[in-house]
DNA sequence: TTAGATTCGATACTCGGCGTATTGGATTCT
DNA sequence: AGAATCCAATACGCCGAGTATCGAATCTAA
């Protein structure tokens, strides 16, 4: 997000032409993403250091803040670079399918290493808007474009009401997987996927009167 | 919640003995909590200090010390001496409107400096165990134990399925609103209560083969 | 080969907040 | 009076954020 702009000269492989100066070490970088991941999640958002993200990338603390200019970028920036790639949406024929497995899936992330990394940002997120700002463009935004593809499908195959609100549905099927995840007052399983889309989609369905 | 047992001697009004010694200043207690909650709309979890709380309360940075182990633990007892007295369940007679005008409140305060306060101990929380196990035995279940009463009253009128899932039904309701609240990326209106409302509750009617 | 530009890791530094220790004085008991 | 406990003030050690500086390494251009 806030990261500093790639220097001067080093414009990727597409040029031939490079900057005077040593290059940067992509080596480095990945390391540094690397190891920001891992202790975030060990350590949550607050716990973790720079001083330990360079430490266990074997890295100098310069290296760390000469191109990201604060922790929060930094988390940012190894989030993004962790893109999920699992969390796509089926085409079963059957939008109640579809969502079910999806959120699923989202479930069995939050409850593996990764849940940890995602409350890290959230929370570092509440007091951080490039923080919260940056789950949003990178995590949260690039699935619902997925999910209003899946919605529109289930309205031309007449499952769900034409007029349906997408935004409102689709928070009505994650606002409570968030929450418990967030909360932690009750179990996130994969039953309550599965009985969560049922309640929600029977609301939305056409003919509901 | 890990607060320091009061000391001996102190042991409230109704035993008229007291122990030798200068008894602890109610005085500087209340300070003390009134100027956390007030940092903490301000500043947040993170940004709060244990002595701009000192400071504000005219108060030595050893007293806080003296009393609460750790921010955590002053942050909660804070939040549970500012128990919010409004957010009561109406009974109108109708599912809908009872959930919908509670619904209304909260977001109403959600939006005003208070929010500040929840979502300063929802981040805080996902880094302190006993944070949020606070939240939820202050704020969250003594909540959730009037909305059952509402949501009897609803089935005793046939406006819900008798074997409904309450814990289902009220995180379906409330989900949204916190993941809204937490993730910012919609607007929070008292409009999307009433549509959120209307779309589960429609779920939850009973017939609705 | 040399000069210039830039990155690298290492180290030392300042700053601010957390939490502890100590001290002198105030308050309330027996 | 004397003991016990609280109070505010102050000083302190510790740790991590972020900055500054250094010599060595790596690249381009001439």
């Amino acid at each position: 997000m806030r990261q500093k702009p790639w220097p001067v000269g080093h414009r990727g492989k597409q040029d031939g032409k490079r900057a005077p100066g040593r290059p940067r070490s992509e080596q480095a970088r990945q390391a540094i993403l690397r190891s920001t991941l891992e202790l975030l999640g060990t350590s949550g958002f607050a716990g973790m250091t720079i001083e330990a993200v360079a430490m266990r990338a074997r890295v100098g603390k310069t290296t760390v803040y000469r191109w990201w200019p604060n922790k929060a970028a930094l988390v940012a920036d190894a989030f993004a670079s962790d893109t999920i790639r699992q969390l796509h949406f089926p085409d079963t024929g059957s939008v109640r399918t579809d969502m079910s497995r999806q959120m699923r899936q989202l479930i069995k992330i939050f409850r593996s290493s990764r849940g940890r990394i995602v409350s890290a940002i959230l929370a570092g997120g509440q007091n951080d808007k490039d923080l919260i700002a940056a789950f949003r463009a990178r995590f949260l935004w690039p699935r619902r474009r997925e999910a209003y593809a899946t919605l529109r499908r289930g309205i031309s195959r007449g499952e769900l009401r034409r007029n349906i609100d997408k935004d409102l549905l689709l928070d009505s099927l994650y606002g409570p997987i968030y929450m418990r995840f967030l909360i932690q007052h009750a179990q996130l399983t994969p039953r309550f996927a599965d009985r969560l889309c049922a309640l929600v989609l029977a609301g939305a369905r056409p003919h509901s009167k």
